[in-house]
DNA sequence: TTTTGTGTGTGACCTGGGTTACAGACGAAG
DNA sequence: CTTCGTCTGTAACCCAGGTCACACACAAAA
């Protein structure tokens, strides 16, 4: 698959503005980069280089315990870019959290220098940035809401809403986008299908009765 | 005490490079807002007018159950500024927080318009503004690894130490911080007085072993 | 002084969810 | 087919922390 700019510009209509040579630079071949799956886009305290624009796949930012539990902070996209990488470019030194790829990547990285005088001189651009940040800080404050004071039942049935069917998922990764251990989950979406709830089958899920779990997700205690 | 723009660029070294016009307007004596410790300076999906410059006092951001608990999700001291306003100034429309004064509150307030040349035009501003929102992050990524994996007698040490003695609240308050109830509070306050590393009266707490305490809350599992 | 309110102590109890330690089930590879 | 690795089920157990229902204790107000 060719990735010209064409493509660059139909995730980041914001970019159409770029002067020309900041263009150029970013659609040289060489600004390309495909990383396998599993790769660490960066790691508790580790410096970066650019803002990165990816074109497709899927970044998951997760904190890890020692006692080897992980939990999903959030996702990037494509159309999105990781805000934790501006967030460093912009004199904040550590990251607290890895960023892994949950696919293979597609992406280009806008140089620092380039970020940083895009930042300044194209409002869109600027608006799209402070957009990414505005909408992290909200999605993190309803995280902590939902970790702190919800059960483990409601938040799963509001991930296994957000999926798209059919769901082809371990349970031990849906535990690990909870924060929990795969036991739970199994006995949990036991649980769910003792309702009717949902249908299982190996490393698949199906939703029987979306309007339940929407209700149950949605219960405020 | 006279409040005047010495203050303001004691606080926000970054606005001496106001453009007289601005500098002006946001030093007329009428832009300066006296709140009420109890004020709700913003609630969840409420909008607001512009980038509040905190001069003296202390805004707690939490979120709120219907069972009536609360959590602290982070503070805004003077010298720091909102950050979810501005969040809100860039287009990102609903809080999903509540902003209150948790003592009386003395600050300025930018004009959005102002706001926006400023971002624009200025870079120290610029820098400024980023940073905030890449502390508040980083905060936020921190507070989700804390409530998630942390047991509570860590995270009440955490607090404790990074209180100012004498400590003096309640352990009502002291819950509300954390997310978490009174009584179980009042628990785990007795055992660390049990085990010497406190010593307690009616609202307030002595540290009496600060290295316990930071090795309690240290603690990695 | 008595009253009243606000903070604290405390025990009994419950429950969500994490831990351990398995056993079976399925699919792919040999 | 057999083997092996990955996924799932599940039972026994434990514990942190939340809930309920009190009883005090202390201070300020009446």
């Amino acid at each position: 698959m060719e990735n010209s700019s064409d493509d660059l510009f139909a995730l980041y209509p914001v970019l159409r503005s770029l002067p020309p040579a900041v263009l150029e630079e970013l659609c040289r071949p060489t600004s390309l980069l495909k990383l396998p799956v599993g790769t660490e886009i960066f790691t508790e305290r580790q410096a970066c280089q650019g803002f990165p624009l990816l074109l497709s796949g899927s970044i998951k930012v997760v904190k890890n315990t020692p006692s080897g539990r992980e939990m999903l902070l959030y996702r990037v996209e494509s159309g999105g870019s990781c805000i934790m990488t501006s967030s460093c470019l912009l004199g904040h030194s550590d990251y607290s959290a890895r960023g892994i790829a949950e696919t293979p990547l597609l992406m280009r990285v806008l140089p620092a220098t380039f970020f940083e005088k895009l930042v300044a001189e194209n409002s869109s651009f600027r608006r799209f940035v402070f957009h990414l940040f505005a909408e992290r800080i909200a999605e993190l404050m309803q995280l902590v809401e939902e970790v702190a004071f919800h059960r483990l039942d409601q938040r799963l049935a509001k991930l296994l809403l957000a999926k798209n069917e059919p769901i082809r998922s371990t349970h031990q990764a849906l535990a690990e986008e909870l924060g929990s251990v795969r036991e739970i989950v199994s006995r949990l979406l036991k649980g769910f299908a003792a309702q009717g709830l949902v249908a299982l089958g190996r490393e698949q899920i199906e939703l029987l009765d979306r309007k339940a779990l929407k209700q149950l997700a949605d219960v405020r205690r």
